[in-house]
DNA sequence: ATGAAAGCGCTAACAG
DNA sequence: CTGTTAGCGCTTTCAT
């Protein structure tokens, strides 16, 4: 490690200034003297001379860098919502310059908030105690995807009983009666609330629920796949299925192709996400949209504005959005 | 920023004994009684004490932390090499205990390398002037997915031109004479050596190159589609094509749905990277697969090895391999 | 408007 | 094996 870094101090001498006053100009001090700025911008041109950003930050200036910690659950690196919110919140910092320290979590609480200015938690899984902790230690920090109850804690989620509402009441509208909900893990936030949107609407249009109107599969499609062959082994079908996800849709247009079951005339299916990546794999999927990438901008606005001046703690709730396509069909 | 962050002084106090046995302590040194071992970590305990990266740092120590640069060429947030990438250095890092810096390079070369202890660039594209100036600043890296000539930078490359030239042959093999290349942006390394490779292939087996056995897309579904276009206006069709990128081939694939033409009876197809997104997405597509997740671990650990140690430069060069599937049939 | 000097929290000699 | 001390490069009073 042969660091040829320049320092300050060089600065100031090939400037003819005291560091202060470099110091003053990198911070974007209003009072300096033209012909002082003048030769310091040359010096700093002329050495390349790039500030040691852990230096500053020690003598109390900011890093410019917010930590993004994804929940490291299993299959995470194939997860379409993590990588999605990864390459969201890294636009979203990159217009704002800002840099970003990716941390995943695994079983340990081993991040050092110190590499950071604040910090963008996308969903809790096991980490919530490193939730509490991050806050203990005064770090600013935006939760995404979860609503939290907590008084003062920034988050940014996406409406989701809204959403299943709405897919329900979509498949009622279309005539159906016994629909099946493929719910998420309960633990997870965002798949109890779905599965109350689900009942909610259920209820609202008289519908009466089933001993298993709601079957648990754990986002994935092994379970979800468990849950099929039950299901379509007992004698009355389910003539609609509303997933927790597009991941588990297409699990179930897999398994209807593979049964020689007709969609959306014998069965409709409506997804969670709007994965690109499957939503137009077999058939044009119909499925409820989350708003990712404004989640994220308002993510980083939020953190933002929280780590600049204090603002009192920021809840944003997005509307999910029913996006049509050709996987539902009418019920006589 | 209510900063309550506790500092080594504390822990030094708590367990009665100085700052510099607390810093022995964190650095694992060897020597400590057994007695202050105990007593330290119960500090640290009691207090939830973490050092500041940054101040170790500053004082010679490791931010224990990566930087990943991934060049910010258009539609980086969806190309299947950059996500790819992105989630296998990830996993690398993630076993090591190391943190990730991730930068998405964008027109001026802004990045702090004080962020880091060394840096992986994933390929380059506008970005070599970085390179060469991270070099200069004697920042630890490794360049990934791409062959350089420079005695003294590391870097763990595909070896592009021979994936090419099987693919090549395997067509050849198979009866195949008027076989076209769509071929990549001749700005990105990887795009001529396959193009190479592809060539090379031919000449070793006495096919005679025509005019447009080569034709460049630059890796965009447009660009391949007016090549098509032209490609199959003309008398003589290729029987064969040897796509540069799977997202290329499936819009070969595309092409010849809308215009009837059977595959692989009436053409043969090969893509390069088996993306799994898109190699079972129409047909089982016979592909070039790179080892993408062998890369971010050789990157990781030679990164590692040479901030750990000054070792002399390395040079990997992996091999990729012909994943065999359906679309490429025999021709008389 | 500018300089001198005191730290920020930590590591690494150095001395014992 | 442990404590003392001198910085690391920068920001920030406090003078001037």
């Amino acid at each position: 490690m042969s660091s040829s870094k320049v320092t300050i101090k060089e600065v100031a001498k090939m400037a003819g200034v005291s560091i202060a006053t470099v110091s003053r100009y990198i911070n974007k001090s209003l009072h300096l003297r033209e012909e002082n700025r003048r030769k310091i911008e040359k010096a700093i041109k002329e050495l390349d001379y790039r500030p040691l950003v852990y230096a500053r930050r020690l003598a109390g200036g900011r890093l410019n860098t917010f930590g993004l910690i994804i929940p490291g659950y299993q299959g995470i690196f194939y997860s379409f919502y993590a990588l999605k919110i990864i390459r969201e919140v890294a636009a979203a910092l990159d217009e704002k310059e800002i840099d970003m320290h990716l941390n995943i979590y695994r079983d340990r609480d081993i991040f050092n908030s110190s590499l950071v200015d604040g910090v963008i938690m996308a969903d809790l899984i096991d980490n919530k105690d490193q939730l509490l902790r991050l806050k203990k230690e005064g770090t600013p920090l935006v939760v995404i995807n979860r609503k939290l109850s907590d008084e003062d804690i920034n988050f940014v989620a996406v409406d989701n009983h809204k959403g299943a509402y709405e897919a329900t009441e979509f498949l009622i509208d279309h005539g159906h009666k016994n629909i099946v909900h493929l719910a998420g893990d309960t633990e997870v936030q965002c798949a109890c609330q779905r599965i109350d949107g689900f009942k909610a609407a259920l209820k609202k249009n008289g519908i009466k629920e089933r001993p298993n109107s709601v079957c648990l599969t754990n986002f994935s499609r092994a379970r979800a796949r468990e849950e099929l062959d039950k299901l379509f082994s007992s004698k009355e079908f389910p003539t609609a299925i509303f997933c927790c996800s597009d991941e588990v849709a297409s699990e179930v247009l897999n398994f209807a192709d593979e049964n020689s079951i007709e969609i959306p005339e014998q069965l409709s299916v409506i997804g969670f996400d709007d994965n690109p990546n499957i939503s137009f794999q077999n058939m044009m999927l119909t499925t409820v949209r989350q708003p990712l990438t404004r989640m994220a901008k308002e993510a980083v606005k939020i953190l933002k504005q929280n780590i600049d001046k204090e603002l009192p703690s920021q809840k944003v709730i997005l509307e999910p959005k029913l996006v049509i396509r050709d996987t539902v069909g009418f019920q006589k």
